[in-house]
DNA sequence: ATTTGAAGTGAGTAATCACTCATTTATTCA
DNA sequence: TGAATAAATGAGTGATTACTCACTTCAAAT
């Protein structure tokens, strides 16, 4: 068993086992670290490799450019990142009844992706800060959003609405809110006032309870 | 009349008139667009001073490090981008009644905002971008905002709680949803789907319907 | 025990970095 | 006009950058 067994298990593609070298795990732990706390362009590769207790020249033995590291962490987590709805569960419950509402439905979202925020903060910093000035990983964020979760989300939408239970407003818009607010949550929670006391069970009620009242079908 | 005016007018801080020299606003200008583009970290003197058209040495004749100068840029522009309730009169209005409901009040500072940011694009990346790196930053906006913002805000959401306008939730959980659906849809609209076809009208209105529902009183 | 290919190394390289400074150019005012 | 001051210059600096490569170490298979 591995001790880095979370950055083997976050690195899978189709849970297909990804095999790490000591090295190479301890390579990418160290450039998550500081690309996290000091950016991409900011974090020199002697200092990755001096923090991962490694030659300088092996980083390179593993990834052709510094730019090859980063999207050799950035690329197989995005669908992890952006699309919770492929942790299978999601949509197929949906239809079957397995949420009996949408609040029910956000409830589950917002705590699954709470708790993956939580647990992967470094990596969440990275796909934040990076995306701005890197358009490749923009563009296959958009493309995973628009194939694994654009068109599930709005069928969702679309089923509640049908249903009565909230407003007959585009499904784009309804994605925009629920995003929005889900998203301003976690990042105002995990990176603007991480130090803040937060009583996380009752805020992401109240979060909730404020959405489906936003989105509350209207008479 | 200067041909930089919006620089010097940006660059105000208490009204106050500051005087740039006419390559001193080109260096400015040039470090606002690449900073802004690139990111601090990856943006090099000798570029700024390229796309300015003025030697490398100059640069430093004005500002002592690279990050003075982006300092320059950020110190005097951050009450204008966090302290919209600056521009005095908001809270003086709000109780003189000029706005008749939380309503208006948002919608006013939704207005506000949005057409500082349509305005002001290439200063709020820079925002965005540089405050996850430099920890300074991140206080200065936070000191700005507890300082001139906070306050005032919290006062004008009692004052409508009191009126039975809006829900009796934390003040500060109002303000952050507040805040998280209006940068929300700032962000959305103009940093992560610029190109995309927005009736902007429209979506504020949308925006600001979900946002009052959401927080409106209960019974 | 020997072979072999992969993994790892670290000194070396050219390019670029932020920043300096002696000098030149422009501006101000007597 | 000329002297004094300020603004601007660009070649030069040492440090650091991403990356290379000849070489060594390691692990597994024969």
């Amino acid at each position: 068993m591995n001790e880095h067994q979370w950055l083997q298990e976050l690195l899978k593609v189709n849970n297909e086992e990804v095999k790490l070298s000591d090295k190479q795990a301890k390579i990418l732990e160290a450039a998550i670290e500081m690309f996290a706390e000091k950016g991409y362009a900011a974090t020199s590769t002697s200092e990755i490799a001096k923090r991962a207790g490694v030659a300088e020249g092996t980083i390179f033995r593993h990834y052709k450019t510094k730019k090859d590291l980063l999207l050799a962490i950035v690329t197989p987590t995005i669908t992890k990142v952006v699309a919770p709805f492929l942790a299978k569960e999601f949509v197929k419950e949906v239809f079957e009844h397995q949420y009996k509402s949408y609040e029910d439905f956000i409830r589950a979202l917002m705590k699954n992706r709470f708790e993956f925020v939580k647990k992967h903060l470094p990596l969440i910093r990275i796909f934040w800060q990076e995306t701005a000035f890197h358009a490749e990983i923009k563009e296959q964020i958009q493309a995973v959003f628009m194939q694994n979760v654009y068109e599930k989300f709005k069928r969702i939408i679309e089923y509640f609405q049908a249903k009565g239970e909230i407003v007959e407003l585009p499904a784009n818009a309804i994605i925009r809110m629920t995003i929005t607010t889900i998203v301003g949550f976690l990042l105002t929670r995990f990176l603007v006032l991480p130090d803040g006391q937060w009583d996380d069970e009752l805020e992401m009620e109240r979060t909730i309870r404020f959405l489906m009242d936003g989105l509350a079908k209207r008479d």
